[in-house]
DNA sequence: TTTATATATTTAAATTTTTCGATGTATTCT
DNA sequence: AGAATACATCGAAAAATTTAAATATATAAA
């Protein structure tokens, strides 16, 4: 899978911001892979709405596959598209 | 290199903008590795302390390794930092 | 040593991002 | 059906970032 810069610009954007990382370090730690929504707001101390957006944003980078289950949200992070980033990075190195 | 989560902040930060994705690559493409600030600059459709502002965030991140030649800049990717993020972003996917 | 050149810094305006409260929507429970 | 729960969206204020003009600094050239 190739990224346009574009694309490249809206992960490295999402990356940059401590909260966004955090969501992304604690979902990588779960032993299923997935992790739900309500936990993820549990572990950070910030307005629901806000949680909220900041989990937006790392969908809209594809960085996180959501999933609707009931009434309930869970996400898992998206390896493939974590490898097509880090793919683009090496290219940095000449 | 071990990166600390405020570092790989940063150097998100840094690669989350269209103009220093540019300057990042321009750099990579260049033979011997160094780019001249000037040539940056030649390449790029903004005033030159707009330029020189996305630089130093590079060069804050450690992404870009300057060097000073007489009244001349120089910049090279810092490959270590690079593969050093890389590792950080490995990790994401488990 | 004056002048020109290359880059950095300062200041301030414009834009974007972050944040939260309020509200909306969909789903489950009673 | 009505109440409760989980999450999303809207609107607005606060904070951070981007941008460029003006100015400063340091080096090279004449």
């Amino acid at each position: 899978m190739i990224l346009d810069i574009k694309k490249v610009e809206r992960i490295s954007k999402a990356l940059g911001d401590p909260y966004r990382l955090k969501i992304m370090e604690m979902i990588k730690k779960q032993n299923d892979n997935w992790m739900q929504c309500a936990c993820i707001a549990d572990n950070i101390d910030l307005a629901q709405s806000t949680i909220s957006h900041h989990i937006n944003q790392l969908v809209d980078a594809d960085l996180l596959i959501a999933e609707k289950d009931g009434r309930n949200a869970k996400y898992m992070v998206n390896k493939e598209v974590v490898t097509a980033y880090v793919n683009f990075l090496n290219q940095l190195k000449g």
